[in-house]
DNA sequence: TAAAAAATAAAAAGATCTTTTTATCTCTGT
DNA sequence: ACAGAGATAAAAAGATCTTTTTATTTTTTA
């Protein structure tokens, strides 16, 4: 529900990285150690180096990495290079015509839970999830 | 985005029925005024009425019509019925693991964001999305 | 009792999302 | 230059969601 399996596993993998930031990581191990399907994964990240947030390396001794500092990758630039910029947009009902000049019932407060959504990804980042982890839980 | 398509229609057709309480109205009828395919609302309206949001009336003279007043049924009952009752479950990276007792890093914003959901959804009633329409804009 | 109206059901088609399989390209070390 | 490592790409398989097509059952009415 809201976010993508894809997305999910993005995220996970992004924190995962930054916990091995000292060299590149295979993604064949990314996925061994998170239990993510290995070409649905090599996918996902291939979408994450696309949109600057890894860095890969081929060849031996390859792999890849993030491209920024952990504390400055934002969850949301995580979700956006997964499941699109278009995320977080929409009408409640489905109603495309529903706009701020003309709302559906809903609106205002359905725009409300979606800022709160957008706000919550734009504030956190991967750093802010690897520190707060419980031991063990993310691997 | 978080509600499926089925959703959106559920809703919609939901006013539409406290729109014309009077007598049933044909599952085809509110199809061609709202725009949904045919069948796929005839799914959704079984959906509702086997959870008994809906009365549904064969032969001639039948239809479908709310089985309670507009202002007792809340969205979030529409919504279960037809996503199923676990709407508004899950951790945002999918951890299955991840509990009040062993929370990941963001289950308690997470819980919060689908908390403001669930909340609204339950304290809004289709009477509610009916009265604060502008005109025209649900039909 | 027959015919028509309308819900109910099943199933197939299409689209999209997730997963798996296979092949190709590029880089690196020898 | 060659071989292996690893990313990249394409494609097929499976699952689920949405849509369309077709058939069946129940109810009403004439």
């Amino acid at each position: 529900m809201i976010i993508s399996q894809a997305c999910k596993y993005g995220l996970r993998a992004m924190v995962h990285l930054a916990q091995h930031s000292e060299e590149p990581v295979l993604s064949r191990d990314i996925a061994k150690e998170l239990q993510i399907p290995e070409h649905f994964l090599a996918k996902i990240l291939q979408d994450l180096s696309k949109n600057k947030l890894l860095l890969s390396f081929k060849g031996r001794g390859g792999g890849f990495k993030l491209a920024r500092q952990p504390q400055s990758i934002k969850l949301l630039e995580v979700v956006e290079a997964i499941d699109g910029p278009q995320f977080g947009q929409g009408c409640l009902l489905g109603l495309p015509e529903c706009k701020d000049e003309a709302p559906c019932p809903l609106h205002y407060q359905w725009s409300d839970i979606k800022g709160s959504i957008l706000h919550m990804l734009e504030q956190t980042s991967i750093q802010h999830v690897l520190e707060e982890s419980i031991p063990d839980l993310l691997k």
